[in-house]
DNA sequence: GATAAAACCCTCAGTACTGAGATATTGTTC
DNA sequence: GAACAATATCTCAGTACTGAGGGTTTTATC
């Protein structure tokens, strides 16, 4: 495996049951107390469920940001680099990086975009194609076992959740951005 | 910034509202389709809170790794570094590392282990206590502001849903493990 | 009490990236 | 239409780790 579970070792703790957090957790108030469980609690559940997606893609010889590409591409057809980059969010070289090793597997290639001749198109090889095909139906297998902690209903009511938490802090500038000081 | 978004950059597509994924969702059944959807939105809104986290801890010259060593002494007092390897989720080689350099800094010491000779503490300097508490401060403040998208009582429903959804992936074998072929 | 197995930490070569800067092309303003 | 800013990709030095292997100490078994 190439990255581990430290993907996700940020704030993963914060469980004030013993030590000195215990008298800590006492003096903040509640909404904060419950953001600050909200925010443990989605870093654990995501690395729990993070771990079942990695291993999974490990077995197929592919990094996390490598599968990611795949599955884009597979999904929405030939897309402009920068747009890849966007969607998985990588660094732009980054993406030269990724689209390169595919290329050099022969399951990605590069096109000449016409409208912009500094972009270009990066698209699956029919090989690609079938590659990822069956990747991505034994990863939806593994998906849909790692998160059957929740029944159907439970799984509608988290995503309506998580859908607002994530985009509303999409949307709030980040901490630091655009101050003086 | 040490490290980025792409942290999270692992199956966060699959929205098939447009190429060909629109005709494949729909020979998806429906607790498989709510079950991709699930991790999609989960791995979203981590990556959207985790920006705000790591916008915030970068601005005070920490990785995420050293941040998350000096938050669960914080909170738990002097650890042995496998307790502490083991909450924050980082390899044996990591651990080792990030308690080098934050004992370069000076803000960590080690301890002799008398029970064990082999182990070793790890504890707050005081002028470790009094950088992280100034920091974790500013840093609740953050992350309550991340998640303000949920009010009280939808954090305290989403907190339960993933634990749930947490505590099974984390209970399930992942795949590949224990396996001949 | 000798032997083997396990646990803890450290070393270090390897890695999947990041991000600043370079190059090429496109849009915009006067 | 020249100058300048903006955008897309690529280059490459740097980085925060990983994970296999090794030394030391402890535990378990005979």
């Amino acid at each position: 495996m190439t990255r581990s579970l430290s993907d996700t070792n940020c704030c993963l703790v914060s469980q004030p049951d013993a030590g000195p957090g215990a008298r800590r957790a006492a003096e903040r108030s509640e909404p904060q107390a419950l953001a600050l469980k909200l925010w443990t609690v989605l870093a654990r559940a995501y690395a729990s469920v993070l771990a079942h997606s990695q291993a999974d893609i490990a077995r197929h010889g592919l990094t996390p940001g490598e599968f990611a590409v795949l599955e884009v591409l597979y999904h929405k057809g030939p897309l402009l680099l920068r747009d890849i980059q966007r969607k998985i969010l990588v660094s732009s070289g980054g993406i030269t990086f990724l689209v390169d090793s595919l290329e050099k597997r022969g399951l990605v290639e590069r096109r000449e975009c016409k409208e912009d001749r500094r972009a270009r198109y990066a698209a699956l090889t029919p090989e690609g194609e079938r590659f990822i095909a069956g990747v991505f139906e034994e990863h939806a297998t593994a998906i849909e076992r790692a998160v059957s902690g929740l029944d159907v209903d439970d799984r509608r009511v988290a995503i309506d959740l998580l859908k607002r938490l994530g985009h509303h802090a999409a949307s709030l500038p980040r901490p630091g951005e655009g101050e003086t000081g």
